[in-house]
RNA sequence: GCGGACGUAGCUCAGCUGGUAGAGCGCCGGUUUGUGGUACCGGUGGUCGCGGGUUCAAGUCCCGUCGUUCGCCCCA
């Protein structure tokens, strides 16, 4: 065993393994263009600020799971634990804000010092989804309707569903705050030892708790819905009209209200009971003041972000390998002849490789192995007459093709 | 960051109460001359995660460390 470790929390992507996430993003890139968005690349580091800033110094996230490295020039720079900071960063950087709105797919691998776990890792991929600049209530329904197709794309959405909330506009979610402080803070001596330190860095995150005499304090906590100015209720009540309206089905849950500081009004989560602990595959909500905190106007703002991995394990079925159309020759026929059709194999479209080295049996065999799709025979005795001999793997039946056809109508020659 | 379990060939694992490692699969080659997935024959393969300690002797006991995994935490 080779002492030469990858990093702890890192993979390789081979095999089965690769596809499978390579199914998940082609898949979501595909719905999110028939939705109407566009891909964007961001960089993978930016500087600190990005995200400390608007992440929440208090979350676990910018507190202790950032990977923060000062460059050769004393600049402080971070690798990117999530997507949304930096999209938002682009819009401004771009002055993208001046034509609004954008619609925004992105892809890329994402780091947080955080314990590996199975579907947690150090380096992992999201897909995301961010629709900037529009403030109604159809837009969060739109980005989550996108964000069901995808799952539903994938063959995963049974196993998935929506759980709903929202956080209410500025004013609503400080008057629920600062009741629930008041609530759990009368009773703190009842609370377990996380949900204290919660009370004083995150309140909100003690609705979710699991411990069990948390919960039974947050069956009698004052409830966000009391707490909504008209405007946040009627966005709230519009929201799961729209909702109805795309057909997509949802639970409302109260104790869904995100570990970052940026989000108001809808917040939401596909969750799955499939993957243990780490059941959430989707997940987001609006977060309206985040462009503004990035240095541009005031951009209302929807989103979401999915784990690759996660979905990937979610997969039914894993995406097979590509089958070839492999070329062995018999004795020593012209060079120039086998590469020849090799390249007009190619150039029609033909995944095409050759059998290198060993006796026919060997290469035969190889060619099984990599569970080819034909096997193509060229001897001198085929080259003098013009023909190859093309032998299906899956039948076993060997007929001979002219040369000519071969050049022209390859395609249709080893369709299945 | 906290607690538990685990860590033997590429893979799945065996190795009793301590005496310097085995199987199956895989991989490589062969069963003569132009044909796979079957069969037969032969071969390759491990400083038992790593580092200490106890012992005449450790894969087997103890400690530490790294890694994986489960729960917590966090989050996608």
């Amino acid at each position: 065993m080779s002492s030469i470790q990858p990093v702890r929390g890192t993979h390789d992507l081979i095999g089965e393994e690769q596809r499978r996430q390579a199914r998940v993003v082609s898949t979501a890139r595909h719905i999110a263009g028939l939705y109407g968005f566009d891909e964007w690349s961001t960089p993978i580091f930016e500087e600190t600020r990005v995200f400390s800033r608007s992440l929440g110094d208090t979350s676990d996230v910018v507190s202790k799971e950032m990977y923060s490295f000062n460059d050769r020039d004393g600049e402080s720079l971070t690798l990117r634990p999530e997507g949304t900071a930096a999209i938002c960063r682009a819009l401004v950087t771009n002055a993208l804000t001046q034509s609004l709105p954008q619609k925004v797919f992105y892809t890329g691998p994402m780091f947080r010092h955080e314990r590996p776990q199975k579907g947690r890792y150090r380096q992992f991929h999201q897909i995301g989804a961010e629709l900037l600049g529009a403030a109604e209530p159809l837009a969060d329904a739109e980005v989550i309707a996108l964000g069901y197709g995808v799952l539903e794309a994938l063959g995963v959405a049974d196993y998935v569903t929506l759980e709903l909330n929202t956080l209410g506009d500025a004013a609503s979610r400080d008057a629920w705050r600062q009741a629930l402080v008041a609530y759990f803070s009368a009773q703190s001596d009842k609370l377990s030892e996380d949900s204290r330190v919660r009370l004083e860095k995150n309140p909100l995150r003690i609705l979710d708790s699991k411990d069990a005499g948390d919960r039974d304090l947050v069956a009698n906590a004052p409830m966000m819905e009391k707490f909504l100015t008209p405007e946040a209720r009627t966005f709230w009540d519009e929201l799961r009209q729209k909702l109805d309206l795309f057909g997509i089905a949802y639970t409302v849950n109260p104790a869904i209200v995100r570990g970052l500081d940026y989000y108001n009004h809808t917040t939401f989560e596909f969750v799955t009971n499939r993957l243990g602990s780490q059941g959430t595959v989707l997940a987001g909500g609006r977060y309206d003041g985040l462009v503004k905190q990035m240095g541009g106007p005031d951009v209302p703002a929807i989103g979401w972000a999915a784990g690759v991995e996660r979905l990937a394990m979610l997969l039914e079925t894993a995406p097979q390998a590509p089958r070839s159309v492999v070329l062995i020759p018999v004795g020593s026929p012209d060079e120039k002849a086998v590469c020849q059709i090799l390249q007009a194999l190619r150039q029609q479209g033909v995944r095409t490789e050759i059998g290198y080295k060993g006796s026919l049996r060997k290469r035969m065999e190889r060619a099984g192995k990599q569970n080819a799709s034909h096997v193509l025979f060229l001897g001198e005795d085929e080259l003098a007459r013009g023909v190859f001999r093309v032998k299906s793997m899956e039948t076993g039946l060997e007929t001979e093709v002219a040369t000519e056809a071969l050049l022209s109508d390859a395609r249709s020659i080893f369709a299945e």
